[in-house]
DNA sequence: AATGAATGAGAGTTCATTCAT
DNA sequence: TATGAATGAACTCTCATTCAT
């Protein structure tokens, strides 16, 4: 007997062009499910339907619901990570005051992308399968941080990098999560993303 | 399907002081087995068992699974309020510095009563009945915030005070929620509590 | 969390006079409708619609399918034992043609306890919880003869007791077996019974 | 429900070498993931995969599961037959030990072909396309223990041939298969072998 | 006030089988 | 002749909830 495939592996990689529209059709519909019905009331069965193909085909890619999810949940942080990377080319050598505006704006704009699917991976998700996978992105942001402000150790005040990555990060991803999810009043105009500049130059800035 | 009750409310309020101790023993045993299994696993006649008690006593006190789940997140939130303005007193007129300490160490403080459950109501529960409550907790530090900074006004810098509340609770409270979730080896040392009077002082201090 | 029940130990003891009605019907249920439509066939649902219970009812006193059938063979086996030991009483002293004739007797009509329930038993039931039942009881069979053979080495040939009980179960068993199985042709006269008695004392006659 | 096919006939004799080759793997694989995973797991795609072959390939040679098994146990059959006829040949008028003897042989004999796939086919077979088949095979026997019985009919005590047939086949192989499936401690030494022949002989012996 | 047996809709999942390519 | 994506009926089992006692 195989070993059993790890519950959250997808079940094989479709290779003809049909399977892989299947599979994409299948995760679309997952994300409209999640974001209408909410987690909890989102049944494979419910999925397979509104992705328009039979419960088996469903099954026939991912081996159970936490791996659908988690797939959708990697694309989905694949993403926000492709957005946010995007945003910060070129930062090396920038003044503060820009090189903090574009972090922020990156930390923002990744967060919306897709932002009701959002809501629903950070508020509804099972700790397995879908929060470590956004713990994953977070994390990553956090070493992107550390690194830039080991790289402008001289420019900017604190001296523990890590602890000061750790704080920044979680205070504007709190707050950027909170407005998005306040339905963003605060975001459309950018008094929001102005203050929470002024909160992390404050805090860097050395004096 | 049975048309489904819709109320949040609890059932009845014992007056005699045996069902009080049913009522209690339900709500500790929702907690432990909130805890010990996770929500996704929690069933109401699991809970009936570890209390003690038969599912219909459950049933008679609770109308259904989310007044229960409700009702323990009340009391929790309820004691977190306690410890929060508990510590509050007598804040008028001190120095912006012990101030601003008080206030970080207010919001630590309530997150450290019964950290597991907070953890299992902030991560796992679903909206209906959970997280409201727990934003109402938070609403509610905002709006302390903002008073204070009112009665402030003069020795803060920023004029938009209830912006400035947002950024603040929403930062302070994502760090802290962080170092608790991360099994608080930040915590233990005074090191980030100090790091977050550092943040909050400099985003405060006029000039 | 508790440690998952062995997968085929029974729920719980019902107290109730109710209860256990309950179960005896759900276990006459399974008894007819392995019979009516094989072991294959046999839904657990189609087994609670027989006993006249909702199939959340049969969950509460099964915790899966196995255990149910499980139940059932020891119900049966209980009774084949019953049936074949009531038999053998008083036989210590008989007369050796009249020993082999009461215990093959014995052996015969235990195997007419329920005798389409038994060939479902014995033909159809997978591994888990069915077969080995079953050999349990021919265990038993084989310790009996075994016995009885070292109670009365004086009188006949074999001197390998174990191996003489295992040969003779085996033989008659099959036979019997066999003659049940092909709608008992042979069994309604006395011919097949006189045959295997024939066969047995031929085999233990000294000489 | 789409009708059943009834058939459990092969579906197209192949002609070409490739296709001969491919039935073979088939049934190849139905035999490994019999004896591997038990009757109750093993599925058709798991055995298309293990013959290295699409599941389409496997429904072209066969129509359904049924005939699949059926045409793996008419080949096990067919063996057991081989070998069991092969050992018998010149016993017309050998003295009665040793024509004991060698039949006695040539069902042991018979029994070891492939005994692991025997133990699944005889203890986990449905009735439909399996058991039957293996019952037609006692039948068989059967058949040629009544002959020779016929044919030396001076020379035996049983007047009944039929009857004597059916006891003998019955109980040898009962003896046998019970042997087998223990793990055959027993069948190795012949001490089990020479019992059944004392068994059978003292049966068979005039007066 | 308390019990616990009973309910049953609906969940996730499997697998024999088909058919367009 | 071979492929493998697609099908969907049917399965086992859970759990929030009710109600007669």
């Amino acid at each position: 007997m195989r070993p059993k495939p790890l519950s959250t592996q997808a079940r094989k990689r479709p290779k003809q062009a049909r399977s892989q529209e299947t599979v994409t059709a299948i995760l679309q519909a997952t994300a409209r499910v999640l974001v209408d019905t909410g987690y909890e009331k989102a049944s494979t069965n419910r999925i397979a339907e509104v992705a328009g193909v039979s419960i088996g085909t469903l099954y026939q890619y991912f081996p159970n619901k936490a791996a659908l999810v988690a797939a959708l949940v990697d694309l989905h942080v694949e993403q926000m990570r492709e957005t946010f990377t995007g945003l910060l080319r070129d930062l090396g050598e920038a003044p503060l005051p820009r090189a903090v505006g574009v972090m922020i704006h990156a930390i923002v704009a990744s967060h919306q992308v897709e932002p009701e699917l959002h809501r629903v991976v950070i508020q509804q998700l099972p700790s397995v399968g879908g929060r470590e996978r956004v713990e994953a992105f977070q994390a990553f942001c956090q070493a992107v941080v550390e690194t830039w402000l080991s790289m402008n150790a001289r420019r900017v005040r604190p001296r523990n990098h890590r602890l000061a990555a750790f704080v920044l990060v979680h205070s504007v991803d709190a707050i950027v999560h909170a407005a998005v999810l306040e339905g963003a009043t605060f975001l459309k105009d950018e008094a929001l993303e102005a203050e929470v500049a002024e909160l992390v130059l404050r805090y860097l800035s050395p004096e």
